[in-house]
DNA sequence: ATGACTTGCGACATTGATGTTGCAAGTATC
DNA sequence: GATACTTGCAACATCAATGTCGCAAGTCAT
C-alpha cells in the first residue's frame, strides 16, 4: 500500500494489480500511439498547472483541466502517485537539461553561474510544483538531483578558486542561499527573455554582493 | 501513502453539512478548564510537529502524536480546517510578538535587523508549518501578516536612510530576499542560543553583502 | 479499408478520512 | 464532597476520492 508503484506511464492496458512496471521516460516497452502520447503530455501539463495552484487537487480536477475524462487519466497513470512521480520525472529531466546546457563544468564560473541561473529559472517557472515541494523518493529523480547538486558544488568551488568567492567561503551555505534566491526569483514569472536575463543577473548579483550598500571607504 | 493529500485548500469545501461555525480562537466563548486548555496546547504542538513532517497527516495521526483520542481532537476543534486555522492563529501570534519584541520601529536599523532575525528564526523553527505554506484566508492572521509586512518595509526604509542600503535599493526585492534567507536559515535548526545568534548574524551579513568576495582593489 | 488503438461515458466497488453520539470513568473547581 | 466538566472508547453515518470495467464511437497506422 505505502509502496510507491513504479508504474509511471501505462504503455499497455493494465492487466494485473501490480504487474505492469514500465520505466519512466525512456519507455522500454511499446511506443505510444501519437494521440496517446499527446494526451499524456496534455495531462502532465494540466497537472502541473492545477497542482501548483492546489497541491491537493483531485484527479477529476486535473482531468478537467486537461480536457479529458477522469478515466483516461487513470488509463495513462496507474494511480495518483504514479502521476505525481511521472510529473516529477518529467520536470527533473527538464531541470537536468537546463543545467547541462549551461556547461557548468567548463564555462568560466561567472558565465556559467549566470547561464545556469537563467536556464533553471526558466524551468522552475513552468514546472514549479513538479520540482518543488514533493518528497521525491523516486529512484531516478533523486539521482538526477544528486547529480545536479554535485555539479553545483563543483561550480561553486571553481568560482571560489577563480576569486569570486573568498577562499574560506562556506560553499554549502552559498549553495543554499543560491537555491533560495532562485526559488524566490521564480515567483516573479517574467514574461520576456530580457526580463528573464535581468532577473538572473539580479539573482547572481544578490548572491555575490547582497542588497547592501557596497563599502566605499 | 500519498504524502501530499488534503492541505486545507480543499477546492470543494461545501459539504451538505450546515455551517457548524464554532470559532477556533479562545476568544468569545468561555474560559476553558485548566484541563482542557492543556489538551488544546498539546494538540496544537503535536499538530505542528506532525504536519510539518507531513502536511497531509490525518486527524488520527495528530491525535496519536498528542496522546489523546481522535474524538478529543474533534471535540476541541470543530473540523480539520478549524484546527489548521487555530494553529495558524497561534503561530501568527508568536510571530507578531517576536517582531514586536525587537522594536523594529525605534531601535537602530542594524540592531533591529539582527534582533528581528533572531527572534523570527526562533519562532519559525518551532512553528515552521503553521507559519509557512498555508494559504491563510483567516481574517486575523492576514491582518497580522500585513502588519508585520508594513513594519518590515519601514525597517528597510530606515536601513536605507541610515546608509545600510544604497539610496536606489529595490526595497521590495530586499525584503523578499530577506524572507527567503530566513526561510532557508530556519532549516538549520540550531540548538543553542549562541548558534541562534550566529545564524542570525550570518543571515543579515549575507543579506547585506552576499557570499561573494568583497571587492578590495 | 481494415484492424488496432484510444477515448468518453456510465456504472460500480472500495477505502480512508471526517464528524457525531452516548456512556462510563476520571478530574478540576467551588 | 458535590457538581460540572473532560476524556476515552466504541459504534455509528457520510462522503469524497480512487481505481476498475465494459462498451460504443472515434482516431491512427498501414
Amino acid at each position: 500500500m505505502a509502496v510507491l508503484r513504479r508504474t509511471l506511464v501505462r504503455s499497455a492496458p493494465i492487466t494485473g494489480r501490480k504487474g505492469s512496471a514500465s520505466m519512466a521516460l525512456p519507455a522500454s516497452t511499446k511506443p505510444l500511439r501519437a494521440d496517446a502520447e499527446r494526451t499524456v503530455r496534455t495531462i502532465l501539463e494540466a497537472a502541473e498547472r492545477v497542482l501548483a495552484a492546489n497541491p491537493a487537487a483531485t484527479m477529476e480536477q486535473i482531468a478537467e483541466a486537461a480536457g479529458v475524462a477522469r478515466t483516461t487519466v487513470h488509463r495513462r497513470f496507474a494511480s495518483r502517485e504514479a502521476l505525481i512521480t511521472a510529473l516529477a520525472a518529467w520536470a527533473t529531466q527538464r531541470f537536468h537539461d537546463a543545467v547541462e546546457a549551461a556547461r557548468p563544468d567548463t564555462a568560466p564560473p561567472a558565465v556559467a553561474l549566470h547561464q545556469v541561473t537563467a536556464n533553471v529559472l526558466r524551468v522552475k517557472i513552468g514546472w514549479g510544483f513538479a520540482m518543488g515541494a514533493l518528497p521525491t523518493d523516486a529512484p531516478e529523480v533523486a539521482r538526477v538531483h544528486a547529480d545536479v547538486l554535485a555539479q553545483c558544488e563543483r561550480l561553486f568551488a571553481r568560482a571560489r578558486d577563480a576569486g569570486l568567492l573568498p577562499a574560506d567561503a562556506d560553499l554549502d551555505w552559498a549553495r543554499r542561499v543560491y537555491y533560495a534566491l532562485i526559488h524566490e526569483a521564480a515567483a516573479q514569472s517574467p514574461d520576456t527573455d530580457a526580463a528573464m536575463d535581468a532577473l538572473a543577473s539580479r539573482v547572481v548579483d544578490t548572491l555575490l554582493h547582497g542588497v547592501g550598500k557596497p563599502a566605499t571607504p
